[in-house]
DNA sequence: ATATCTGCAAATCATTTGCGAAACC
DNA sequence: GGTTTCGCAAATGATTTGCAGATAT
């Protein structure tokens, strides 16, 4: 849904918008994890960020990915994410705010937000006497077992609450 | 219900009884660690674990202490969690499903339950498609800034209604 | 007995950092 | 041009592990 591989002589990704946006000096391996970043719709780690920049480009190093993923860390751009398995998980601020479902088989991540969440959280810490500076919330789950084919019953869910994303 | 606390002088603690259960081969150095565990009422990290067992036998490791701590969450006594910082804690999981709140100033981490939560994180996952194997919430908060000089009935203080095992 | 555990130190793993060379404003 | 960033490799911090000796069942 984006412009075409246009975007690869002069196009400014994304993500790198934002960096330029928080004064960030723009060098070709921060542009480059930028576009890779803006083109990814996955939580991918810094070892996997450095595979695909590093596929465009051999010559960008890990360590640089560490620092730039650090830097837009810092600067609000990505937040960091722990879904088990040890290394850091990165996502980009710019999808807005939501929670994580993993998959248990598959490890597949799957992204939503629920309003009526959102509330409760936030009720919940006022009970207890806080106001809600952040929350997270990851579920696990397994996929249905077998589609059943619809079952004769018309009534379709409560249908809403929250958009889901991918 | 319940033995009563008569089982400090020789007696098996909460959690050494948990492991004699799973059929664990008791040393002396597990069931200090369990001993210890079962004293805590956080959220220990290894090094902190290592630090009070330590105190009591200064023979042990802090090898020993990590592998025991994961031998323990394998056998679903303990369970890791991550509230950042870097080292992993431990939450023995017969105190029960809950959640946490960590006050963002101190670091202080409160359990709690919410029953709509637990109704609605399941709810969630059905509609994504999932039935949910587990799940987490996370709150981050701030202490209420001034209390509300609405009833002056006694002193300001931290003597704020709910009780929190850190 | 004897299979399992422990202590110690060395090994891993993810991530950070010092440093001289290279790039950006 | 001077400051900031980069690549490299070595340093770090948390956690794991190989091995020889100690222990529980």
């Amino acid at each position: 849904m984006d412009t075409p591989a246009s975007a690869d002589r002069e196009g400014i990704s994304r993500i790198e918008r934002l960096c330029i946006d928080r004064g960030l000096k723009m060098t070709g391996q921060r542009r480059l994890i930028a576009r890779v970043l803006s083109e990814s719709v996955d939580h991918p780690d810094v070892e996997e960020l450095y595979r695909r920049a590093h596929a465009r480009d051999s010559h960008i190093s890990i360590a640089t990915v560490y620092r730039t993923v650090r830097l837009l860390e810092e600067k609000g751009i990505l937040e960091r994410r722990d879904f088990g398995g040890g290394r850091a998980r990165y996502d980009p601020t710019d999808r807005g705010h939501h929670h994580h479902l993993i998959d248990v088989d598959t490890g597949k991540v799957i992204e939503f937000a629920d309003e009526r969440h959102e509330a409760l959280a936030r009720e919940i810490a006022a009970r207890l006497g806080f106001e809600l500076v952040d929350h997270r919330m990851e579920l696990f789950g397994r996929r249905f077992p077998e589609p059943q084919p619809e079952a004769p019953t018309s009534r379709r869910g409560k249908g809403r609450g929250g958009r889901d994303r991918s």
